[in-house]
DNA sequence: CGATTGTTTGACACGGTTCAAAGTGGGTGG
DNA sequence: CCACCCACTTTGAACCGTGTCAAACAATCG
C-alpha cells in the first residue's frame, strides 16, 4: 500500500551514498573526500557562490537559509547527520549553509562526484533517490507553508526532527535552533511560535522542558497536526 | 556575476532534453517516448500511484498539486510547454497533475529514461541540470510563501508566467488556471487573490484586461514586489 | 553575581479569512 | 440572436489569527 502522505512515513531506511555500496566503492568515495570542520555560527558555503562541491554531514547540526535583498531570511532546511547539502545543485548555490552546532562534514569535489557516478552506477541510483528526497522535503515545506496555521506547522517540525531521529519511540525532541530559526523555518515570527508552544503544552500536546528540549506527550495528536488532517 | 537571486534570472535558454543531443541521440529518445493526450480537467497520474514514467510537456496547460486528507490542497506548479514531469520522483509520485486545458505530452518509461542516461552523457547532464532547476522552483515557492504579502505572492505568480514567455518585451501574460487555483498556489483564498490583483490594478502596476489576461504597465516595479525586495 | 541574549506573555493593530451579496461573462437552448 | 442560467469573479463587512510593539522573565556566560 503506497503513503498516504509522504510525510506520513519516516523513512524506514534513509538512503545514503554508501547505500548498497561495496567496501571498496566506499574506499574509492571516502579517498575523494576532505573532511571540514565548521564551527558553530560559521557558514559553510554562500548563496551565489559557485557550486563546486558536494557535503555529506558527520556530525552537528546546520541550517539552509536564504536571504533576500530587502533582508527578509527563509531557513529552508535543517540539515543533520546523514543529510546531504549541494546534491541537486547547478552552478550557483541557491542558499547559504550555516553551522547551528560545531559540525564536522565531508566535502567531495563536484566534479569527482558526477565521474564517481559514472563509475558506481548504485553511486548513481543513491544520488538520484536522494535528490528525490530533498524535492520531497521542499514540497512537504510548500504544503506547510501554503495550507497551515501557525500551531500545526509548529507541529510539522517538530514530527520531522522527530522523525530523523533513529528510534521511534523516543518521544524527547532536541531543538538546537532558536525560536527566531524556527520562525525564520516556518513563515512565522518570534512570537507567533512562541505562543504555538505554549499553546501546545496547555493543550498537553508536549511538555516543554526547556526552550530547547520537548517532550512529545500525544504523539497521535501530534502527528495529525503536522499533517493537517 | 552570479545572479543576484535565483527567480530574478529568468533562464535565458532553458534546458531542455534535447539541449546539446545530436539528431540520432534526439531520434533514440523519440522511438522510446509515446504521445498522450489528456483532455481538459483529467488528471494526467495521481498522488501516491506508482510512479512509472516521465513526461515531457509538448503543448497545453497542467496543473501539479497535492492534497492533504482534511481535502486541503496545494497547488505545486503549473506546467507548460517544454517543462518536465517526474524527473525527480522516487517510486511514488507525491503529487497529482491535472491538465487545465487539452494537453499533450510524450510518456517515457521511468526505466527506459534511466537507461538511456546512461548510453548519452548529455542527457545526463541535461536531467541533472532540470532537476536543479524543479528543486529551485520549489525553493523559490517556499520563499514566496515563508516571506511574502498576498500582493507580493501575486506578483511573484506573474512574473512567474511571464518569464516562461520566450519574448520578454511582450507585456501580456495569460492566466489560464482560475482564481481557485491561484489561490491554492499562494496559500490565500480566492478573494485575498482577488484583491490583490485590484490594488495592483488600482496602483498601475497591471492592468486586468480579463479575469485572465493581464498587461504589466510597470515591469520594474512588478518585479520588485515580485522578489520582495 | 550582573549583564547580555533569548524566550514568553500581554495589548493592540492589521492583513487575510469568512460569510454574504452583487457583478460579469460564457455557454446553451429557445 | 437573444435571454437565461450557471459558474466564476469582484466587492463589502465583520471576524480572527498573526504581526507589531512593549515589557517581564529565563537562561547563559563572563
Amino acid at each position: 500500500m503506497p503513503p498516504t502522505h509522504s510525510s506520513a512515513m519516516p523513512l524506514s531506511a534513509p538512503t545514503t551514498l554508501f547505500t548498497g555500496l561495496s567496501p571498496a566503492e566506499i574506499d574509492r568515495l571516502n579517498e575523494s573526500a576532505v573532511a571540514r570542520q565548521v564551527a558553530a555560527e560559521a557558514y559553510l558555503l554562500h548563496q551565489h557562490s559557485a557550486a563546486r562541491a558536494v557535503y555529506m554531514v558527520e556530525s552537528g547540526v546546520l541550517m539552509m537559509e536564504r536571504s533576500s535583498a530587502a533582508g527578509r531570511r527563509q531557513v529552508m532546511a535543517f540539515i543533520q547527520t546523514g543529510n546531504f547539502i549541494g546534491i541537486a545543485q547547478n552552478e550557483f548555490y541557491e542558499f547559504s549553509v550555516a553551522a547551528l552546532t560545531a559540525a564536522t562534514v565531508k566535502e567531495i569535489p563536484q566534479k569527482t562526484f558526477i565521474e564517481l557516478q559514472d563509475e558506481i552506477p548504485q553511486l548513481k541510483d543513491n544520488v538520484r533517490r536522494i535528490g528525490g528526497n530533498i524535492l520531497a522535503h521542499a514540497l512537504d515545506q510548500v504544503f506547510a507553508l501554503g495550507q497551515k496555521k501557525a500551531h500545526e506547522r509548529v507541529c510539522f517540525l517538530i514530527q520531522q526532527l522527530h522523525d530523523r531521529k533513529g528510534d521511534p519511540r523516543s518521544r524527547v525532541v532536541e531543538l538546537v535552533m532558536t525560536r527566531q530559526d524556527i520562525a525564520d523555518y516556518l513563515g512565522l515570527t518570534i512570537e507567533t511560535v512562541s505562543r504555538a508552544f505554549s499553546k501546545l503544552r496547555a493543550e498537553g500536546v508536549i511538555e516543554v522542558h526547556s526552550a530547547h528540549t520537548v517532550d512529545i506527550l500525544q504523539p497521535e495528536t501530534l502527528r495529525e497536526m503536522a499533517l493537517a488532517e
